[in-house]
DNA sequence: ATTGTAATTGAGAATCATTTTCAATAAGGA
DNA sequence: TCCTTATTGAAAATGATTCTCAATTACAAT
């Protein structure tokens, strides 16, 4: 652990920027989460361990980590955003839209979707965005089984 | 056209709401569009037909025709919300990170991501959001080739 | 260790898209 | 034509995010 910690320090003055107490908390309180945070509730656990640290911060630091690819931010419901710190494999979200649950899943097929799409029209992909909405099978209990359409 | 006009009159009565000249140019304009346009864009383009209309009717017709299936919203940028009315086939966006250009596609393969998905997790699903990021042909030209990575 | 410089911070103001309030208007059933 | 109530325009309000600016602090060079 403490070696990612002095490589990531590194990574940080390698670009110019600096390994703040505040950034390593940010980080911190990001990785140890299992679910996907908004900037007020990351906020508000990274004041529990340091009462000083302001919301600005919270965005300029999440920032900052997505500028340099440790973060990823998701829309996943139309309100605000949530970050996630980024792990090995790419993975796509299933958000509830009778609970709000965030359910996490691999799908092979995209690589191939990506390859297409390059092939087809010449691009390169960088990045992809995957969010299905619907109901989840708790959900769908309660509700009588119906499964309407629309976000 | 004054088929699915009717048909349209008809559908917002049926549910309690009302066929307003300012719905109909909305969605008029909406559907005249090739490309997807903000609000703003929207409410300008409104204008020039209707000079009294507001930013704010713009705002809540487009959520009517969010509920009523006739419109989707989509987040290109992180900015604002484009929309687009609904056409027959799905269909997924490249946005290029260069020159902000936007890229439809259809990909077959998501019909098995939705079935895998559904089964495997045992959810409904009534919504697929697919957008790839990264740069365009003529962007990567201009870049010298190299394509890195991050949104 | 000390110093200088520039990146970073906290606090609060500013921004910007979107939503809400409210009185006036108009759709459409009776 | 009349009545009820959905809808509208205008302006204020909201809420997430960004910016400003003076004070602080990391860290490279002394």
């Amino acid at each position: 652990m403490s070696e990612s910690l002095d490589h990531l320090r590194d990574t940080f003055r390698a670009t110019g920027r600096r390994w703040t107490s505040q950034r390593r908390l940010i980080l911190g309180v990001l990785e140890e989460s299992d679910i996907h945070l908004d900037a007020e509730t990351l906020f508000v656990r990274a004041k529990t361990r340091d009462s000083d640290i302001s919301l600005a911060t919270v965005y300029r630091t999440l920032a900052v980590l997505k500028e340099m690819g440790l973060v990823e931010e998701h829309r996943l419901g139309e309100e605000h955003a949530h970050f996630e710190a980024v792990r090995d494999q790419p993975h796509y979200h299933f958000v509830c839209l009778g609970c709000g649950r965030v359910i996490e899943f691999d799908a092979p097929q995209m690589a191939q979707v990506e390859r297409d799409v390059s092939e087809r029209e010449g691009v390169c992909v960088t990045n992809i965005h995957l969010r299905m909405s619907g109901y989840c099978a708790q959900c769908q209990e309660t509700m009588g089984g119906q499964c309407g359409d629309q976000e």
